[in-house]
DNA sequence: ATGTCCTCATGCAGAAATGCATAGCCTCTC
DNA sequence: GAGAGGCTATGCATTTCTGCATGAGGACAT
């Protein structure tokens, strides 16, 4: 009951427990032996009063208790990793770790080059990249920077515009050649189209007509990188960056004039990072690579990178 | 360096230092000793490969690297806090811990006798209020609910609008009669007026008319509550919500056709807070409370309450 | 059915962190 | 200038916590 009582390092035992399912696991997970997380898990309840896990021998399962807990778990293990982050270079030093989040095509395709760039120019930075649609971690400070397509609200947040991605349909010029292009929007009906699965904010960004919906699709993912895999398989019509699609010569613009649509961009950071260096050097690169992107600038090339 | 190696509880003691400024003082705050304290602190620093503090017989002093830790440990104790909340009940049970966050006004004088009410109704809830102007502290788990004069935009919080509360000047029947009422904005010039001191907030609020800047102020302060009291006290002229200053019938409104404007009202909570009982039960209660305050309803009054 | 592999629980020895007491340093006051 | 009161640093005894080894229970495949 006394909060001096609980150990901060107990909770960090309740939540390695809580992900992995069982003591041993979560003594693997953060370095520690079974016996040791069993005994903190115990105290945790105690001083808590509450019952967290129900014990088996197959693992530990969450009680419903203990599930309210976790996300407040998450939220102190996030601050402690941005903390190492934040130590792990002096402020004045482009050195370190940075942890960028983004979408899953920015960060899957368009982020790795850039990063690259801009790691060959400073040999001492490291990157980690967080693919998540979600876009709720800078306060969280579960990332250092974001790039995000709706415009960061948050007051703590430093946010700024890149420009729009413009977006529309693509698909291999194998699969045109063999299943025709389609010049309507009713021809589309006939052809294979590629798009989301039962993903809800999807589904919302294209409410521009309640026509569109998931029902239209014959191969459908929520995985933007999967789409994109099929999209370049040839495997049908589906939506692409425009300045992406023109980095393949194989794929081709489909009704270009007809469905055309724009996302902004926006290239977020925390203002505590404000006066930190690694994180303010990651910010312009990417600000500046990521508008080169828009203007439809070829991405960086490794041998683009070495010469 | 490995990451398993620094103890969750020595961010707490970084934090505790950092705050108090003295191993001893930290000491008494979190209920250890000054040369546990400073063991933690000598390993952390280890860890960390880094000098956090410059020690001095009057204390302990941050360095750069050490203030650039200091809110990401401030978002653990806020996590660990939260934590403690949740588990200060079962889900569903109307007892246990809420906090709120609201401005000073709001937080100060309204909200007092709607939480005696819910008490009232609910003996074994506990309310923390805490005041600040501040608005970014649901993600980060710094409250349970949040009474806001700005719509919230985060995707994480559920925001509810109560409603809008009318603004406008106001003054003290005796300094009225004293001081004559003034009929038009020219006359107002020749009054004490109250009002904000450097509150970069409070001015951008007031742009409607760049003319209104301090330095029309004859009284001047960043603390609402020390404007209302002023207002109260017979002072001069301010500033104050409509449906508050209706409730003392010793103030009155002012230029009440001319000067008068609107701020929307908003309840908001953490989408992970949904299903619990006690912060559920309080943001209902609060909504329905502050509503009927903004449609110009008396506040409970302790005799209301026990009748 | 039996062996293997996973799990948690527990006794015990050793390691590590804690608290107490004390020494030393500085500042401010009388 | 002496004393009080604030602080940190450190030696030492003790408590506490940890890890190892082991036991025991269940799931699953052979």
């Amino acid at each position: 009951m006394s909060r001096a009582a609980v150990s901060w390092d107990h909770y960090r035992a309740f939540l390695a427990v809580a992900q992995t399912g069982s003591l041993s696991a979560a003594a693997r997970q953060i370095g520690q032996t079974q016996p040791t997380l069993g005994r903190q898990i115990d105290a945790l309840e105690r001083a808590l009063g509450l019952s967290l896990f129900v014990r088996s021998p197959a693992g530990l399962t969450l009680t419903e208790a203990g599930q309210d807990l976790v996300p407040d778990a998450q939220g102190m293990a996030s601050a402690a990793e941005a903390l190492l982050r934040s130590a792990s270079a002096g402020r004045d030093e482009t050195a370190g770790v940075v942890r960028i989040t983004a979408s899953e095509i920015i960060g899957g395709v368009v982020l790795p080059p850039l990063v690259a760039a801009l790691q060959a120019a400073h040999p001492a930075l490291v990157v980690e990249l967080a693919l998540t649609n979600r876009s709720e971690d800078l306060l969280r400070r579960d990332a250092d920077i974001a790039v995000r397509m709706v415009r960061p609200e948050q007051n703590a947040v430093i946010a700024r515009q890149i420009g729009r991605v413009a977006l529309g349909l693509h698909a291999h010029t194998a699969y045109l050649a063999r299943r025709g292009t389609p010049q309507s929007l009713e021809e589309l009906s006939a052809h294979t189209l590629i798009g989301f699965d039962r993903n809800a904010a999807a589904a919302r960004a294209l409410d521009v007509d309640p026509a569109w919906d998931r029902s239209l699709f014959r191969f459908r993912s929520d995985s933007d990188l999967a789409q994109l895999a099929v999209l370049r398989a040839g495997g049908g019509i589906g939506v692409c960056q425009a300045p992406l699609a023109r980095q393949w010569p194989e794929l081709q613009p489909v009704l270009e004039e007809t469905v055309r649509f724009h996302l902004d961009v926006w290239l977020a950071m925390h203002e505590d990072q404000r006066r930190n260096r690694r994180v303010r050097v990651t910010f312009d690169h990417l600000a500046a690579a990521l508008r080169a992107y828009l203007d439809f600038r070829p991405l960086p090339t490794a041998t683009g990178i070495i010469e």
